[in-house]
DNA sequence: ATCGTACTACGACGAATGTCAAATTACGAT
DNA sequence: ATCGTAATTTGACATTCGTCGTAGTACGAT
C-alpha cells in the first residue's frame, strides 16, 4: 500500500455534534460506564478498548464505542494493533458547557445512592 | 362512582428515578421540546398537553408525555378534562444537581447555533 | 341525555437498538 | 511466513421505539 495512514475513523466535526445524539449515547449503562472510565483517566488521556471491561461480548463492546464516537462523545484513533479512546471533553464543553460534568456528577451520585 | 378521585397516574418515586431513563427521555427532539416549553413556563407552573404543539399526531404526543412521566422528568395530574404537566425540577435537582439546567442550556445553545 | 373537548388504548408497522457468535482483517513480534 | 492479540464485520435475533389511525373513555357544559 501507499504511505501507511492508519485506517480512517469517521468523527463528527464540532458543528455536527447533536445534543440529542450525545444524550442518547449517554443513556446506556454500558456506554456511561465507558465515559466514566475515560473521565477518571484524566484530561486528554486515552485508553484502549480492551482496557475497559464491559460485561458484554467483544462485538457488543465495539458497537458501543462506535455509538459514542459517532455521537461525538469520544475520539478514537488506531495506535498499532490497539484502538485508543479519549473523551472529547474540550469539544463538548465548547458546545455544551458543563453538560458532561453534570452528567458525570449525576452518575456518581446515583452510584453512591444505589450502589 | 365513589368519591371522585381523579384517575391515578403512576409516577416513579424520587429514589426510583434512574439517570439512564432521564437521559433517554431527553434524547428525543419532541420530548426535549416539551421540556423546554415547561421550563419556560417558570418554576412550578403547569400546562395542558394540548398547550404544546408538537408536529406529530395526538397519540404520539400522549406517548411522549408518558415516557417523560415514567422517567420521572414531569409530573402529570388530571384537572377536569385536561391533563396538566409540570417539570419535576426540584426532584431532579435534588437527585442530579444542575443536570436539567445544563441540558436546557445546551438545547438553547444548539438552537442558537443551528436555528 | 347529548355533545364537544381532551386525552387514552389498542393494535399495527417499519426502523433502530442491544446483544451474540463466527469468520475476518490489521498489525507487531518471532 | 507464521502466530497471537486487538478489534471489525456480518448476519442473526428479540426487543424497543416512534409513529399512525381508529375506536374509546372521561368529564364539563348544555
Amino acid at each position: 500500500m501507499s504511505t501507511a495512514t492508519a485506517r480512517a475513523l469517521e468523527h463528527p466535526r464540532l458543528e455536527e455534534i447533536r445534543l440529542e445524539a450525545v444524550l442518547h449515547a449517554l443513556s446506556d449503562p454500558m456506554r456511561l460506564q465507558v465515559v466514566r472510565f475515560l473521565a477518571d483517566l484524566g484530561e486528554g488521556r486515552e485508553a484502549a478498548c480492551s482496557a475497559i471491561e464491559l460485561a458484554v461480548s467483544k462485538s457488543t463492546t465495539t458497537h458501543h464505542f462506535r455509538v459514542l464516537r459517532e455521537a461525538g462523545v469520544i475520539n478514537q484513533v488506531y495506535r498499532g494493533t490497539a484502538k485508543m479512546n479519549a473523551l472529547r471533553r474540550h469539544d463538548l464543553d465548547t458546545l455544551f458547557p458543563g453538560l458532561l460534568g453534570t452528567v458525570l456528577d449525576a452518575e456518581a451520585a446515583q452510584r453512591r445512592r444505589t450502589g
